[in-house]
RNA sequence: GGUGCGAUGGCCGAGUGGCUAGGCAAAGGUCUGCAAAACCUUCUACAGCGGUUCGAUUCCGCUUCGCACCU
């Protein structure tokens, strides 16, 4: 198909289309995609990893024989790929892309991702696993406690506004802390990064209820696709963070033999649901967000074009 | 027909004459490198009607419903 529209202005633009898992985003990624013969960067926190097709519900085949996919299944379990790298490597990518196309899409479910990709992230320290694994040996052995005092010692101005409950956020600021030996306070601007682009966001917008029923049945087809299969292929790595994810997990557990089968597939449906609900907290929040219809491809190609020729 | 036991929030479930058990589900929210992660908040119910009492979900009576047993 020949591009319908030229862009008049000199910036391209990325079309991020975004939703809650089992929205449908992919269908209207690949319909936008192919309508402006232009290309698609996942902006999915799982979908880039080999052997976990199924249960990361990854672009079918024919999809990806109609349009260009990219960071899709294209790395191992093993190579986890943070949403600081994902930056990194996505903008890469996307330069590469502008170079041949006006128009690209990205799809995704993850907010932090898409936030790393349009908005930026800080200049942090990157390399800090042996820093973050000797803080998860403490958090076990010494306690949240002991480490929110440290933090305390190290940053009183982050201690003083971080949630001291959660270990997650305890632990990155003080691996950020002592990776740099600069309070981590200092070095978050939360200032958004200038990009070489311009962005739409597209949200594809469900009644809860409906929105529930799709993923209840979509858990259902995974399951009926070979989902517990493909589970057991990657039990031998359920200790990656990778691995930390709904629809593998509640299998992990079912061959350890803590729950049943039909347990862990009724697990697998409510923490779906549970995804989709943070998912649409996380969107809610960017009020630029142009919210559509489900399988409204025209009225998303619509709001594309009006912003090409702005 | 009789006797006994029971009736607690969407569900499970403990308990008490005055002091919102708890769990699950759900809803709302937080979010700058594990994010499909991690974490926070909210949901004051005691079947109905009377009675006793300063005060009843808790005690008493009746009614309704359920379960069990007897005839």
């Amino acid at each position: 198909m020949t591009p319908t529209t030229t862009n008049t202005n000199e910036r391209p633009l990325l079309v991020v289309v975004l939703g809650p898992t089992g929205s449908g985003k992919t269908d209207l990624a690949v319909a936008i995609a192919h309508h402006f013969s232009t290309e698609i960067i996942s902006t999915d926190s799982r979908q880039f990893y080999k052997g976990m097709p199924i249960g990361t519900a990854q672009p079918t085949a024919e999809q990806l024989a109609i349009v260009p996919h990219h960071f899709i299944a294209d790395r191992l379990p093993e190579e986890e790929l943070s949403a600081g790298g994902y930056e990194r490597e996505a903008l890469e990518r996307l330069e590469e892309l502008f170079a041949r196309h006006n128009v690209v899409v990205a799809v995704g479910g993850s907010g932090l991702y898409i936030d790393a990709l349009c908005e930026g992230f800080d200049d942090l320290p990157s390399d800090t696993r042996e820093v973050r694994e000797e803080l998860m040996r403490r958090l076990s052995e010494e306690g949240l406690e002991a480490l929110v005092e440290e933090l305390r010692a190290r940053d009183e101005a982050y201690w003083a506004v971080v949630d001291r409950k959660n270990p997650a956020r305890i632990v990155r600021a003080l691996e950020v802390c002592i990776a740099s030996g600069l309070p981590y306070s200092t070095q978050r601007t939360a200032q958004k990064r200038e990009r070489p682009f311009d962005v739409v966001k597209l949200g594809v917008l469900w009644d809860r209820e409906e929105l529930y029923d799709r993923i209840n049945r979509r858990v259902d087809m995974m399951v009926a696709n070979g989902l517990e299969e493909e589970a057991r292929s990657v039990f031998h790595l359920r200790h990656l963070s990778s691995l930390q994810t709904v629809g593998y997990r509640e299998f992990f557990d079912y061959f350890d033999g803590t729950i049943s089968q039909e347990g862990a597939i009724e697990l697998v449906k409510r923490n779906s649901r549970r995804y989709a609900k943070r998912q649409m907290t996380w969107f809610r929040r960017d009020t630029s967000t142009y919210w559509l219809a489900p399988n409204d491809t025209a009225g998303a190609i619509d709001i594309i074009r009006e912003k090409l020729e702005k």
